[in-house]
DNA sequence: TGGGGTTAT
DNA sequence: ATAACCC
């Protein structure tokens, strides 16, 4: 079973919680108004309504636990029980919770790693295909409970529950309502008010997103933490509070708590480094800091869109959707290592990384309309010294990627090489410490057929985008330029 | 820091 | 094409 751990003290909790359900918050006074039942829950709940589409949302969020090392102890199951970490080049990029237990960290040199943890097993995980085949499973099974499923990484999801949250009430009959019961943790351990409709929801919500995790083990042997709130943002942060395989949902009278229980804004998911340096500037270090600074000043540092979503998530507001990120929008390899100076290195680099693409991208079934190349010059090592150029996909070669194998390969190879020549002056001396090639402008493939309307409109069959000059797209440098 | 991803400008 | 964000 998934639950490892707290389960027993979560539902001592719980039940705590429901022998006093008054003893915290007050009752919702939107129910007060009901007739013959006063002290009962026959007459309120069904009765609150939630203002159409307003903001009262049920959001989980999904995390799996210690993502490439449970895949890699599914793949070989003497792994498990070891101490196991996960290596791409000289770092431990993740490791399971028997090499923590060590002090083992993620992002740690292996040398730091060793040292920390002798008997530490390592894995290669620089080809990440059997993590992002998982990852796929993962998320369509949550798309099973609902359509709305948005990716973060490859091992995050979140799900918007709202409507079969409501669809689940409707089935309740209003007597009914007394034995709803949470499942997992609750943020802080609040007392449960099951006359606060918004509560209820919640409560739900929590167990779909048992459901889902129970889905997730039995499908695909998969642990990991699930959050429930009203939005993304406190979805996330309470999916962490109980961390390896368990679940806590927040009561919205506990948020605040949530957020200030951050130690700095950069824990913020929105507010990344660039954004908390600058912020540093300005003497905001904490979340209370952020909350109270002048609204105006902070749009005039930071500009009026990036100051007024920041300040909103300092008090836990988050109005972002759950958007369905579908499938995905690029594909893209990429390699690094200490030096790459000469152009046919380059050359022999380009080619592995494009024969591993051609093929994923021949599965996915849609066509790239984009190619791009990106570099990180040596020195250049502040972390964004990464350069790239990218250019149409000209359609004769496009109709190559899919249909045959490696057709494709010999013009996309003359393509990125000539992308290389225009960012590096291979005249000169250089020092290259990453490549990386990316198809993306993914598009179905075409079934407009010829002399139809679609084929007209279909750009790259059309002979006004087959001759001529293109006026679409300056942005790409064009093949024809060269 | 690796080997990926996304959206906004 | 770059810059920011996420894992």
């Amino acid at each position: 079973e998934p639950e490892e751990e707290g389960c027993r003290d979560e539902e001592e909790d719980a039940v705590r919680a429901m022998e006093r359900p008054e003893a915290g918050a007050a009752c919702s006074s939107l129910g007060s108004s009901g007739p013959e039942e006063p002290d009962g829950l026959a007459w309120s709940v069904h009765d609150q309504v939630v203002p159409t589409g307003s903001s009262s949302r049920v959001i989980v969020h999904v995390d799996l636990d210690c993502f490439y090392a449970q895949v890699e102890m599914i793949s070989n199951p003497e792994l498990k029980g070891k101490p196991l970490g996960v290596q791409q080049k000289y770092h431990v990029v993740t490791c399971n919770y028997e090499a923590r237990k060590f002090g083992v960290k993620k992002l740690m040199k292996v040398r730091d790693a060793k040292e920390k943890c002798p008997q530490l097993v390592l894995v290669n995980g620089e080809d990440l295909t059997r993590y992002r085949e998982m990852s796929y499973k993962v998320t369509e099974l949550l798309e099973q409970f609902s359509p709305l499923v948005e990716r973060l990484g490859f091992d995050e999801n979140f799900v918007d529950l709202t409507e079969m949250v409501e669809k689940r009430l409707e089935q309740f009959q209003s007597d009914d309502l007394s034995a709803v019961t949470v499942s997992g943790h609750v943020y802080k351990n609040q007392p449960i008010n099951l006359r606060d409709i918004l509560h209820i929801r919640l409560l739900i919500g929590s167990q779909i997103a048992a459901e889902m995790r129970e889905s997730m083990y039995n499908h695909l042997s998969l642990t990991g933490c699930a959050g429930v709130a009203s939005n993304k943002l406190l979805a996330k942060l309470v999916s962490g509070v109980f961390k390896p395989n368990q679940q806590t949902v927040l009561l919205p009278e506990s948020s605040q708590d949530l957020i200030h229980s951050l130690s700095h804004i950069k824990e913020m998911p929105g507010i990344g480094y660039k954004t908390a340096k600058r912020l540093e500037v300005l003497g905001i270090s904490s979340v209370s800091d952020l909350q109270t600074f002048s609204s105006k000043i902070l749009e005039k540092e930071l500009g009026i869109s990036v100051a007024q979503r920041i300040q909103k998530l300092s008090f836990g507001e988050d109005n972002s959707p759950v958007t369905p990120s579908g499938p995905p929008q690029s594909f893209s390899e990429e390699d690094s290592f200490k030096k790459c100076s000469s152009e046919v290195e380059a050359k022999n680099k380009i080619e592995e990384l494009l024969a591993n693409l051609l093929n994923r991208v021949c599965r996915d079934g849609r066509k790239p309309h984009t190619v791009r190349l990106v570099i990180r010059r040596y020195s250049s090592e502040k972390y964004h010294g990464r350069e790239s150029r990218q250019c149409p996909i000209p359609s004769h070669v496009i109709q190559k990627i899919g249909t045959g194998n490696y057709d494709a390969m010999t013009p996309m190879v003359d393509i990125l090489m000539k992308l290389f020549r225009n960012m590096v002056n291979v005249k000169m001396p250089f020092h290259l410490t990453l490549l990386s090639v990316c198809f993306c402008n993914l598009k179905a493939p075409n079934t407009a057929k010829k002399g139809t309307i679609d084929y007209y409109l279909t750009p790259s069959l059309s002979t006004t985008s087959c001759s001529g000059k293109r006026s679409f797209k300056m942005k790409d440098t064009h093949m024809e330029d060269f």
